[in-house]
DNA sequence: TGGGGGCCCAGT
DNA sequence: CTGGGCCCCCAC
């Protein structure tokens, strides 16, 4: 500080010209160089959003990445309009991880930015349009035809109108034209405007005018005064007894919330006339929107033998290991060992985060969680405002949440030590992002984070993916085994039922084999509790006309539309086009349309009628698209209302209730044949998660899975819980055939509108890069099981990739440059081609 | 990504 | 010659 001083007082003249590279939300791959005004060149930091103009018109919130003093050649570098944050918002870590991220999953630093920063913390320039200050119908000499008069209208009731709202209001794109010819009549005026989208949440209070009530006798005169009203009398009687302000005199400053004043007696009238007549004061104060739990002391974390030793296991490996997988069976109490290590690095001092694969499924887990570590836990999800986003992001910067819970876009919080990540359920395929770029991992991610924060990272899984168990196993892991069940429950026992002899022998009932009928009514009867599975949600996977086999698709996309029955239509279940169900067939007129297939809902109604005296109920994303519709299905689950619940994947994450004792799987064949080089992996993972949802307490749980071939040894590794046999499998077929974790995999989708130009593309394109990589490396391109989305024709082209002697970064560099050279070339306009890293 | 400039065509 | 639409390119 000093020194700086010194620096300062030596002379105007030297002082130093800086300047910022700015990260800013858009898909070009680089940073912006902006100069600083001199009256920041102290404050400004790495880190801190600064308002810029970008291009003619736009002004864009970005992160100052780097300040320095090289001056840019090229072009004269604009002045930073406005520096925003005092402190950075986003850690200078986290632009190495941005940067990290956008090299290794071959997007721009700008896309991850996107997605990293809750999008209240972005401001956005809106161009505005308003009236002209002196402006009015009565003065103006001008004439206006009927556009301009409905925009003049609109303008005087609502002060001022974004672009976009101009374009709704008048139902055009183009409003050049028109602005100009309003601005030469100098009706309006155009601005920009850039706003903080993040309005702390407020209640309204009130209290007693200041100065009102100093003594007994000032208080007299008041009621004395109100005495003809006595509705008004009894509130101040009310707000006295709440907040005594001749005992306390300093409690009215805090006052009382409004709503604690209003109840069944005093009515928010009387309120407001106090308020009116000076002697209530009304104002605003900022809450969180959180409700903060007082952490409970007492919670007792105990720890059984087995536990215990599996912690020492995970803190010895993390001696000379970053990571460790804790291979732990369903039910063996991974959450209490979990809750022992979180303690230990936040008495450490270090900030922890937990990922789960999907909030809303794990709402028991939190609950626990919360119970423990109270008000040091943030939680962060998808199905969060902005505002409450950016209060966990602004409660993770100032210290006050040490601790987040939270799904795959928590690895963007702000954190600056963080000790230690927890990566639960890590083979979920929830954790990597698929839609807009940047398609990233957030398993991998979160290990690269930790190493950058030095911190350590656990991996838990009860069928721990492929690749995380081969790094255990080769030793780069740490690995740790928990393979008892806590307390007494015990494991389930797992049977298959033989769909195809059942149809043989003619005793199958709507797809419900006598065994899983059967056992459903045991349970019922004994008023136990069941979960049945089957991972298609709609009534049936598609309709189909009986005389010419007609069957109605999407216009959009290549699939059958699922028939969903409740509401009567007929839905994409990829672009969500909704279609009314044909009575007759739109090929032949016939009317002999039948439903196909299984889905939940169809479940559902069978079970209604083969087993009447159950309640059944169903959860799939239908009936829980509701915000607490999951909720309340949970809870008449855990108290009983339900004996039987139906649903897809969804009912096997977090639900742990003790009456559960089957658990029914509808159709195994399905997962088994589903193309993928992982079907066999995904097929264990999701059966041995479903089956984990029986038996959790002392009563024994049992577990049926329907299938037509009841010889695959898949299967009977499933009923025996043999994880390293499957294990054993995969990992040869995988060295064999040369897949991850052996070689690396990048996936190339090349999309557009016609079907032609995105086979020719893709064609060439594949051919191009064969000619420099060769024909071991590129694979395809082939059609990918659903060809046509949202109304483009998809083509996968796959890179095969080994992991040692291979300049990865120089061959995604190539790619990236080839599929560039490809759609900038006139035979393929509008083609696009998106890179995708480890596509699983 | 998104706005603007350049270019081409249709209409006079 | 002008206006509109489309495409391409650039942004600090």
């Amino acid at each position: 500080m000093q020194q700086l001083q010194l620096h300062i007082q030596e002379g105007r003249d030297e002082r130093q010209t800086l300047f910022c590279d700015v990260l800013l939300p858009v898909p070009v791959p680089k940073y912006f160089t902006y100069r600083v005004p001199y009256a920041l060149n102290d404050s400004l930091m790495p880190g801190c959003r600064v308002v810029v103009q970008f291009g003619k018109k736009k002004i864009l919130t970005g992160i100052v990445a780097e300040v320095h003093d090289r001056v840019p050649e090229a072009y004269d570098a604009r002045y930073l309009l406005e520096q925003l944050d005092e402190q950075p918002v986003v850690q200078p870590l986290q632009l190495r991880l941005f940067q990290w991220m956008a090299d290794y999953y071959m997007c721009t630093p700008g896309e991850v930015l996107n997605v990293a920063l809750p999008s209240g913390l972005k401001l956005s320039s809106q161009s505005q349009v308003q009236l002209h200050p002196d402006f009015s119908f009565a003065t103006t000499e001008h004439s206006f035809n009927e556009k301009e008069l409905l925009l003049l209208q609109s303008l005087q009731a609502q002060d001022h109108l974004s672009y976009a709202d101009v374009e709704k209001l008048l139902g055009q794109k183009s409003l050049y034209q028109l602005f100009k010819n309003l601005l030469a009549k100098e009706a309006i005026l155009l601005y920009e405007q850039v706003k903080d989208k993040y309005k702390p949440k407020t209640v309204r209070r009130v209290r007693l005018q200041p100065g009102l009530v100093q003594d007994t006798a000032s208080l007299e005169a008041l009621f004395k005064a109100l005495e003809s009203h006595p509705k008004q009398a009894d509130v101040l009687l009310k707000y006295l007894r709440e907040v005594p302000v001749l005992k306390e005199p300093g409690r009215n400053e805090k006052g009382l919330a409004k709503s604690e004043l209003v109840d069944a007696q005093i009515s928010p009238s009387s309120v407001r006339t106090l308020v009116k007549n000076g002697i209530l004061e009304e104002f605003e104060e900022a809450v969180p929107r959180f409700w903060i739990p007082e952490a409970d002391a007492n919670v007792d974390i105990h720890l059984t033998g087995e536990q215990q030793g599996a912690r020492q296991q995970i803190l010895d490996h993390f001696e000379d290991k970053d990571t460790v997988l804790l291979h732990g069976i369903t039910g063996s109490g991974k959450t209490e060992l979990y809750i022992s290590l979180i303690r230990e690095a936040l008495d450490n001092g270090s900030q922890v985060l937990y990922l789960l694969p999907e909030i809303a499924l794990t709402t028991q887990i939190v609950g626990r969680l919360k119970k423990v570590f109270g008000g040091q836990m943030g939680v962060y999800h998808s199905r969060f405002s902005d505002n409450e986003r950016v209060e966990v992001w602004q409660g993770v910067l100032n210290g006050s949440f040490p601790l987040v819970v939270g799904v795959r876009s928590s690895i963007f919080l702000p954190f600056h030590n963080l000790g230690l990540i927890i990566v639960d359920e890590e083979h979920e395929t929830s954790y990597k992002q698929y839609d807009p770029a940047p398609r990233y991992h957030a398993r991998d991610t979160a290990l690269v984070l930790a190493r950058m924060h030095g911190g350590k990272t656990l991996l838990g899984s009860a069928t721990p993916s492929i690749e995380t168990y081969y790094q255990a196993e080769q030793g780069k892991f740490g690995l740790v085994q928990l393979h008892k069940r806590y307390g007494e429950a015990q494991l389930p026992q797992l049977e298959l039922a033989d769909t195809r002899l059942a149809l043989k022998q003619k005793t199958m009932k709507a797809m419900f084999t006598p065994a899983l009928v059967d056992g459903l009514k045991l349970v019922v009867e004994r008023k136990e509790q069941a979960i049945v599975f089957q991972n298609r949600r709609g009534y049936a996977p598609y309709i189909n006309c009986e005389e010419c086999s007609w069957i109605p698709k999407c216009q959009n996309c290549a699939v059958s539309l699922t028939y969903h029955l409740r509401v009567n239509e007929l839905r994409c279940h990829y672009c969500g086009l909704v279609e009314y169900v044909p009575t007759a067939c739109p090929a032949c007129g016939s009317h002999k349309i039948k439903t196909v297939g299984y889905g939940t809902e169809k479940l559902e109604e069978s079970l209604r009628l083969l087993i009447p005296e159950a309640t059944v109920e169903r959860m799939d994303l239908d009936t829980t698209r509701r915000k607490n519709s999951f909720q309340v299905l949970l809870d008449d689950f855990g108290d009983h209302k339900i004996d039987i619940l139906v649903g897809t994947q969804m009912v096997s994450k977090g639900l742990d209730f003790e009456g559960v004792t089957l658990v029914g799987i509808f159709d195994a064949d399905r997962m088994i044949h589903y193309p993928d080089f992982r079907s066999h992996e995904r097929t264990y993972q999701l059966v041995t998660q479903v089956a984990g949802r029986a038996g959790r307490s002392s009563k024994p749980g049992r577990v049926i899975i329907q299938t037509s071939n009841t010889e695959l040894p898949l299967l009977h590794t499933i009923l025996v819980a043999d994880y390293l046999g499957l294990y054993k499998t995969e990992i040869d077929e995988r060295r064999q055939y040369f897949y991850p974790p052996f070689s690396r995999l990048i996936r190339l989708v090349v999309r557009h509108s016609e079907k032609e130009l995105t086979e020719t593309a893709a064609k060439a394109l594949a051919e191009r890069l064969r000619s420099k990589l060769g024909v071991e490396r590129v694979l395809g391109p082939e059609e990918p099981l659903v060809g046509r989305i949202r109304g483009l024709y998809l083509m996968h082209i796959t890179l095969k990739l080994e992991r040692q002697g291979l300049d990865v970064p120089a061959v995604k560099q190539y790619l990236l440059e080839q599929s560039q050279q490809l759609v900038s070339e006139k035979a393929f306009k509008g083609v696009e081609v998106v890179p995708d890293v480890d596509p699983y």
